[in-house]
DNA sequence: GCCAACGTTGGC
DNA sequence: GCCAACGTTGGC
């Protein structure tokens, strides 16, 4: 079992909207890192976390879970279907992971770091999971 | 709205 | 294959 993120601007796509659709095609991701990812990564039954990007309390807000693994979106993309699982009650927030030493190497806050389709390692996720219980 | 950091494009 | 120009992301 694996374990990812997801960025997603709540204008474009939000927890709210998954929650709604239950189970959405993750499309348009355009960058060929998080392709490879998409297509050759992620497995049914990983669990990713839903960040909500680009908005004025960027945080990690929910959980949703891989139900269909990579497949052709268009010409040479790739997306991967993921089923709502939760919305954390307690989101947290970019500016709390900061703060959390034993978080400081996740990608989402290294410098530069764009990638909309991130790995996160086991123990990132148990330190969040735990947090947003 | 600004701008740093990246990624991509295209001329050479 | 280099690199300048441009476009995008995303925090602030």
């Amino acid at each position: 079992m694996k374990y990812w993120l997801l960025k997603s601007e709540s204008e474009t796509f939000s927890i709210d909207d998954l929650e709604k659709v239950k189970v959405e095609p993750w499309t348009g991701v355009r960058n060929y890192q998080a392709r490879n990812i998409l297509r050759d990564d992620m497995q049914v039954g990983d669990l990713c976390f839903f960040y909500r990007s680009s908005c004025k309390v960027p945080a990690i807000v929910g959980l949703c879970e891989v139900v269909k693994a990579g497949y052709v979106e268009v010409d040479k993309w790739f997306c991967v279907d993921v089923k709502f699982v939760e919305k954390f009650k307690k989101e947290i927030t970019l500016e709390e992971i900061k703060k959390i030493k034993s978080l400081e190497k996740m990608k989402l806050l290294q410098k530069g770091s764009r990638l909309s389709v991130q790995a996160v390692t086991s123990q990132e996720f148990a330190t969040i999971a735990k947090i947003v219980e």
